[in-house]
DNA sequence: GTCATGATACAG
DNA sequence: TGTATCATGACC
């Protein structure tokens, strides 16, 4: 597979979130190669988007990577217990990036749920089989992304997006954005993606 | 449906 | 010091 380079994230957040769509997260975890196809994301864009971080320019320590360059990992803390993974977008001094909100598990199953469930993969239920990536935090926990990883390069090394060699066909639906109710008229903006009838979407 | 969990940011 | 958040699981 085809990493995806610096010029790919080098566009606005709404672009790379459609066309990350198909694509494949990739992280190498105790030299095991964990897959997840990109299945739904959000885009987050930047000073004048009441949802993101960064609105109105705001520059902290946590979302200090979003106003770098673009193709490097945000991963920040939600809610005290969870991550969520982010990659940012468009060119140094325009903070905007993008959530990776659901995968489709592809490769490294079993140790997925050697993360997320601390057991084999054949003990666990149809249910969990779904539950392993289907929501942000669900995939950060399956695919070992941490606050460690906050900052990393997505262009090269062992935590990546890959093009597959032959790229399937899916339709697109864009939607409102979830649990962004903080926003005002943000809430209403189409700027969450997914792959029509995938059976990772988040609920909600 | 409700609620606890708790890192991070920010207003006071 | 208190309140809110790009979420989830355990409960009812």
């Amino acid at each position: 597979m085809r990493k995806l380079t610096r010029e790919f994230y080098n566009r606005t957040s709404l672009d790379v979130a459609k066309d990350l769509l198909g694509k494949y997260l990739v992280h190498i975890v105790d030299g095991v190669e964990v897959i997840g196809r990109i299945v739904e994301t959000e885009a987050y864009m930047g000073p004048f988007d009441k949802a993101a971080h960064s609105y109105n320019n705001r520059r902290t320590k946590r979302n200090e990577v979003m106003f770098g360059p673009p193709g490097f990992a945000y991963v920040f803390a939600i809610y005290g217990m969870y991550s969520c993974m982010n990659i940012v977008a468009e060119e140094a001094g325009k903070p905007q990036a993008v959530l990776i909100r659901s995968l489709e598990p592809v490769a490294g199953l079993e140790k997925m749920a050697e993360l997320r469930y601390e057991k084999s993969l054949s003990d666990c239920n149809k249910k969990e089989l779904t539950g392993l990536t289907n929501g942000p935090g669900k995939l950060c926990q399956s695919m070992h992304i941490t606050r460690i990883n906050n900052g990393t390069d997505m262009c090269g090394g062992s935590f990546y997006v890959a093009e597959g060699l032959e790229e399937q066909e899916f339709q697109v639906v864009s939607t409102t954005r979830v649990n962004i109710d903080y926003a005002d008229e943000a809430i209403h903006y189409p700027w969450r993606f997914f792959i029509k009838g995938n059976k990772y979407i988040s609920q909600k």
